[in-house]
DNA sequence: TTGAAAGCGGTACCAC
DNA sequence: GTGGTACCGCTTTCAA
């Protein structure tokens, strides 16, 4: 073989430099047991003169036990899951795990493809996030995949959607709806319309649904009829604006459950020469980074969706083990100008 | 240890299963040398029956390689690294090789120590994805780093920004900001303005130079007082276009090195009463899919930049041992309704 | 405390 | 063709 790692010093040069046994050395670099120090100071020394570090490969054949956490996207372009994989990645790291990562391609069908992908690195855990659950089809051999890595140690939590008996992380979706409701009418907001995404993604309804509740607490009702749908996008709030403009009813304040589409409903109303937010408010959802450069209006009210804190919290689930389980964590109402008081 | 990979078939299962030797096993299943047929069919029963698949970890310690490639990206939630990991992710796949990332958190210094953790995994090669080229400072332990890296057989590929001797695949820039000036001047555009990034991004540079070398080309100049600059977001293009509008100067059409700055532009003019296509044209840069969602003006010409092709091809040259090179791909001007034929 | 030796799950050379 | 065996780099018993 041509390329073996050629070069890279082994656990045994480190050894012989030092002039201790190859287990000698092992005991001192992975500091369990003890070592007399002066040995554990040649070793060090050795160590950081050959620029020594440990094959990880190696290690794991000998442990039992890869320190990796596998990571399964639907689509890392998409800002929801590279945000939860920015969480995974920094966490991982943090634990001194390595990560893994594999796309379904957006193809959910391609889910246990990938897993079984992932697998062969006897990763410890496996992290999936999903925007929505998977299809029941789809859904049968992946559940004998993911018991199956269970019973040989792995853990598996599952980030967004997800309908099965196992870990998951859940965004507040429906709490953050609630809470925005909630700051929106301590403002003074009295009446409402919402926009939602045309497509059923589990998310976009309960963001909808706690809003709904939250006005529900303060004694308003959000009639069906103020609740647009639309691709969720810039363009689609530019359609859900037309869309509300053309009813005729006029509300205080629209919310849309995506920032993106917000910004196309702001779009959309401005050019129909109605300001935000001087004629009409508008808030959004996400949390996105927003640069909050001071402009007149553009500075959006919203709810972070704590989707780095989700990649985190799934990590850490995997390796203290806990029970399994389904938690939460809490979004953060942020208001800005797009929404003054009233 | 306890999660000691328990219950997964190993190599020597298989070849009880079957009736014959760990080596015989080992050969059908790696298909490289002959084996009998009748063996050949047996273990192929029988590690589908237990349900087999290698230990990648075991296979890289007795191999002397590992089949991974590192991928070292700034910040995952940043639409540019994003892509570019989406096209290192697809690439690697489709050639069996699995993706090992790091973030650096959007801290260049990090680069050396987070390389370092990915080749405790003796990773076969490493794909750099970068914004900006390291600083000199921190380029010092870097470029010994990866020397040492590719002395032990390792193959490292800089995707964007890189003034080392080093492969490395550059985006385009130059020629999309040429072919988008060239295209315009062909559909009858003759006065121009151009909003750039206040921040030292190379890419903003020269996406700007090429669409003034392409504009040259048609014997038209853009004079510096109308590079407007702003912060590279939506927000930062409404600035522009703020400042476009106090200067007085009308030109044809605005081009933003930046889809989302052009949002911006064109929010910031249309608000101001300035109708996008109707009295100025705006263009952009970097082609996310932008839903064409058929909406009056906010269909964007724009560049798509070639960034999942880019992630590609690095991992292709990882693969394939061409020379060190820096190679670059296309660009592709996407002429849509903000820039009607004038 | 320390080192020798036996693994970990595989691969690949060797002789039959 | 096939199986025995040494070995990959590291960990972890086991005795000394």
């Amino acid at each position: 073989m041509q390329s073996d790692f050629a070069g890279l010093p082994r656990l045994e040069d480190v050894a012989r430099e030092a002039g201790v046994s190859a287990s000698t050395a092992s005991r001192v670099l992975n500091g369990n047991r003890p070592v007399a120090d002066g040995y554990r100071q040649r070793v060090l020394a050795a160590a950081r003169l050959l620029g020594y570090t440990a094959n990880l490969a190696a290690q794991a054949t000998a442990r039992g036990r890869y320190p990796a956490v596998g990571l399964v996207v639907g689509d890392i372009s998409d800002q929801f899951f590279a945000r939860v994989a920015s969480g995974v990645i920094h966490e991982s790291s943090k634990r001194g795990l390595v990560v893994n990562i594999v796309s379904t391609d957006g193809d959910a069908g391609r889910e246990l493809e990938v897993i079984r992908e992932l697998r062969r690195q006897r990763p410890q855990s496996l992290v999936l996030v999903r925007k929505r659950d998977s299809t029941p089809a789809a859904n049968a051999g992946l559940v004998v995949e993911l018991q199956s890595f269970e019973r040989e140690g792995g853990r598996v939590v599952v980030v967004g959607e997800s309908s099965r008996p196992m870990s998951a992380i859940r965004p507040p979706d429906f709490d953050g709806g609630k809470e925005l409701a909630r700051a929106l009418t301590k403002l003074g907001y009295r009446s409402f319309a919402a926009v939602t995404s045309a497509d059923p993604v589990r998310s976009s309804d309960d963001r909808i649904d706690g809003f709904r509740a939250g006005l529900s607490a303060a004694g308003i009702a959000l009639a069906d009829r103020d609740v647009y749908s639309a691709h969720s996008s810039l363009p689609g709030g530019m359609q859900a604006a037309a869309q509300y403009l053309a009813s005729g009813r006029t509300v205080e304040l629209i919310f849309a459950i995506e920032d993106m589409m917000a910004l196309g409903v702001l779009y959309g109303l401005e050019r129909a020469g109605i300001s935000v937010p001087k004629d009409i408010a508008v808030a959004g959802y996400g949390g996105r980074r927003m640069e909050t450069v001071d402009l007149h209006g553009l500075d959006l009210t919203t709810v972070r969706a704590p989707l780095e804190e989700m990649g985190a919290a799934a990590v850490s689930m995997t390796v203290e083990n806990d029970e399994p389980a389904v938690i939460g964590l809490q979004p953060e109402v942020i208001l800005r100008a797009s929404t003054p008081p009233r």
